[in-house]
DNA sequence: TTGTAGGCGTTATCAT
DNA sequence: ATGATAACGCCTACAA
């Protein structure tokens, strides 16, 4: 079988002591050439595969990156997982996910299970209900570095890769300005995260641009549910003037909100949307919202993944920057 | 930090063996209940968590179950994969995922990485192209069980769990009969895939019930992409009597199919779709497939991390049925 | 009922 | 340039 070679078989194999054979597969600058070679020539052959639950235990490092995202079953994140993955396997990383269903109770659970499992380091978007971190800093205490990304804590002293919502967001203000809107809803996150203050400045600073006045009766917040999403989009219509396009904090916020409008608002003048995703699903939909902010959900992974793996082999990296962000790109569907 | 205190350190505290102290904690019939309290009581205050790299290597077990599916992007896996997260967990098992993308090479190479990572065991849905299983009788070999889900080899002597398409697609028939139609054309998925024969099978045998004669010429095969499946519809509706109502192995498939027909014959007489998975985005369809055969994605997931756990402890388990099937429930969409 | 001792496969220090 | 040796943390025969 694959693993049944040891080290030590190899260098009886050689005539050498394990220590050498150890060196000359992992190039080590003590060994001369022909010993690395002939070490390697003979790995290969026997397709000796080292054993890395004793690497793990002599190195102290388990190899493995911890992933905790709200639901696999948001396309943003699956795509965003993938990138992990790819990034981590080309450096010799393994992931496991984690889904804390947007419940602050199992993402705690789960900092406590990823810690017992010995990660190496986090990669996390926390939950909706989430207001500290402690869970977080207590692993980054203990040496488990943390990388959030997508959704990260108000706290800027943490790393992060996100979109840049707050320039999306002003620029699907810009693009409904130039179609004519003027009175433009905004159906934001949880007043918790990050990506809704960013979205919400970015909106305000946007309509400042061009001279509309904040209208705080537009405003409103979902807090990612169907429910609450549909609460919110009810706030907006049943107003006397209501907004004619609204933004939403993601596409599959918009699809509820619309869902509920055909159901219950037949008659009402349309409203278009803009979301932010760019969800596979939307080609499949009669009436897609107007627009969505396409994001680099893989790219956002991948860099997270790499930038939890340079702090593991540099725990005091003081280079490279905390912050990270990646630009959304409108996307006009109809 | 979390796992300092080792095992040496809590017999120090208790003047007590190493030794004692490991069996205390495992519970060990030879250990008094109150030296087994006195540990447990200590190993709580000070909060002791165990090395897994350290058990994992010196009981020469992982705790991790490889999966491997086709895409993360299809909902159907996403479900399956967070069931046998849940499974796993709540053994002490973790899972490691990845993507074969419908690419036997990829598939290959993934089941190569598994087996260097030392995983326990694998659940694997083959590729589309997947012709032999070698890859993974070679892991068998070695001693490392697989179980197949959803889309398993056509080899009857391997350990699967599956949806019971063959009683789905006889419903699907049953139900579209009713319905009054007559020309039921089918489009089935790669002919490589078990799934692909027992939904032909189920097709066959229900329209035989009903008097239909098999037409070879409804009866069509995509590889799963979306240029494939056009072809696919395509052949169909440009029949001299094209089918009223058609059969898709799953719902992404019916979907293609019917963007195509939207797209390209709008005048043509209508065409019925039925698909499989009961996709999540259904539900924000204008016009959705008439109806689709929901599977227990979540409970294949589980029974199968079960089915291969219970290989793990028990390798030459004779008890329990290799082969585990969930029925699918047919839902009217529209 | 408890303790002693050896070993899992690899790496790393120190000696040769 | 290579080798001997100890150590990582835990488990488990075997001895007491």
């Amino acid at each position: 079988m694959a693993g049944s070679y040891k080290l030590k078989d190899l260098s009886r194999m050689l005539n050498m002591s394990p220590s050498t054979v150890s060196k000359a597969l992992n190039d080590y600058p003590t060994i001369s050439q022909m010993t690395r070679d002939r070490v390697k020539e003979l790995a290969r052959r026997v397709n000796y595969t080292p054993d890395p639950t004793a690497i793990s235990f002599k190195r102290k490092k388990s190899f493995t990156l911890g992933v905790v995202i709200p639901n696999l079953l948001d396309h943003f994140y699956t795509i965003a997982v993938s990138g992990i993955e790819e990034s981590a396997m080309a450096n010799g990383y393994k992931a496991i996910v984690s889904q804390h269903y947007e419940d602050v109770g199992r993402e705690v659970e789960i900092a406590e299970m990823m810690a017992r499992n010995r990660v190496d380091g986090l990669i996390v978007s926390i939950s909706r209900e989430t207001t500290d971190i402690l869970h977080f800093r207590q692993l980054e205490a203990e040496g488990i570095p943390v990388v959030y990304f997508v959704r990260r804590p108000g706290e800027d002293d943490v790393f992060h890769v996100t979109s840049n919502v707050y320039k999306g967001t002003a620029d699907a203000v810009d693009f409904l300005h130039a179609r004519g809107h003027r009175r433009i809803g905004h159906i934001l996150g949880p007043a918790s995260l990050q990506a809704t203050r960013d979205r919400q400045q970015g909106y305000a600073d946007a309509l400042r641009t061009h001279g509309i006045p904040l209208d705080d009766n537009i405003l409103v917040h979902s807090n990612l549910s169907e429910e609450s999403t549909v609460i919110a989009v009810e706030q907006l219509a049943s107003l006397d003037t209501p907004p004619t396009a609204i933004i939403a904090f993601k596409d599959q916020l918009a699809l509820d909100a619309m869902l509920h409008l055909k159901r219950n608002r037949r008659g009402d003048p349309p409203i278009e949307f803009v979301g932010f995703g760019n969800l596979p699903l939307l080609k499949y939909l009669d009436n897609p919202p107007l627009a969505t902010l396409e994001e680099q959900c893989a790219s956002i992974g991948s860099r997270a993944a790499e930038m939890l793996m340079a702090r593991i082999s540099d725990p005091d990296m003081r280079t490279g920057n905390r912050s990270v962000s990646f630009d959304c790109r409108i996307l006009v569907l109809k």
